[in-house]
DNA sequence: ATGCATGCAAATTGTTTGCACCCTC
DNA sequence: GAGGGTGCAAACAATTTGCATGCAT
């Protein structure tokens, strides 16, 4: 919600090009609270900008997680399609609901295991997901 | 490469209809080592299966997923594939090379963790996931 | 002025679906 | 014989790509 951060100069900073695409992008990131979708970016510029593709929001999205900007994810099980959220967040998980598709941030429950098992196997360890699924109180309520 | 399991009795058992296709695409299963991609099965089938269709591997992986026989995930961190595996095998994760794409299956390190989040959040935590994502022994040596 | 970014449309890829026919129970 | 399973082709959905033009540097 940090409706006053100087996108443009955040781009410059980073030798990115500056485009009123590209703001837009990281201005609906910034202002979700969880997670979003190439389509769900879209859906919120569309009407601000007419002639706004896809094609635009993936291309940036791809150059953004290559710059480290912003990290994509599966948040569904079933569902192909990738999320996106801004890394300046700092590293954590996410729990989903199934049920009422709510995401709770989880802080990371790894960090000494990594350690461990990296001495242990010889494995440099880059990177990693964790995610849980369930119910959260309210929907396992009604489930009973 | 348990080459001597009965699938037919294993699906006559689990009350789903016994087809050729069916004990085809579980063989591949069981016999690979790492999960596998609904082409993957394909690619190994369709020289003993001249008129197999990836449409009747989707099918049965689906069928096979709802009856809580095989388990469904995504491997890479880029690919949109979902891979499979029977569930036969045991609850577990998995430690993919970036370099050389080696699998390496693990422990579950949150077992401990579940129940006390579980009990802290009200959650009802039904699945999860973990993924590890780094470079073998081998591979990290040729990076230096 | 140069080159990267965008719009637009078309191509790719992974997966699903409709339908007629076939096989299992 | 009835209903589910399969082959085949066509539909879908998410994402990518080619190309001409437009805009940032």
């Amino acid at each position: 919600m940090s409706n006053s951060i100087d996108w443009e100069n955040f781009l410059k900073e980073k030798g990115i090009r500056v485009t009123r695409q590209r703001i837009a992008i990281l201005g609906v990131l910034d202002n979700s609270s969880k997670p979003v979708s190439a389509r769900g970016i879209f859906d919120e510029l569309a009407a601000k900008y007419p002639g706004i593709r896809l094609s635009t929001i993936y291309r940036n999205l791809n150059h953004f997680t290559a710059k480290n900007m912003v990290k994509m994810m599966e948040l569904n099980i079933e569902k192909k399609e990738s999320y996106y959220e801004l890394k300046n967040r700092g590293h954590h998980h996410h729990m989903i609901c199934l049920e009422c598709g709510e995401i709770l941030p989880l802080e990371c429950p790894l960090k000494n295991y990594l350690l461990e098992l990296s001495s242990e196997t010889g494995y440099k360890i880059i990177d990693h997901r964790v995610k849980l699924y369930g119910l959260c109180p309210a929907c396992s309520k009604e489930e009973g």
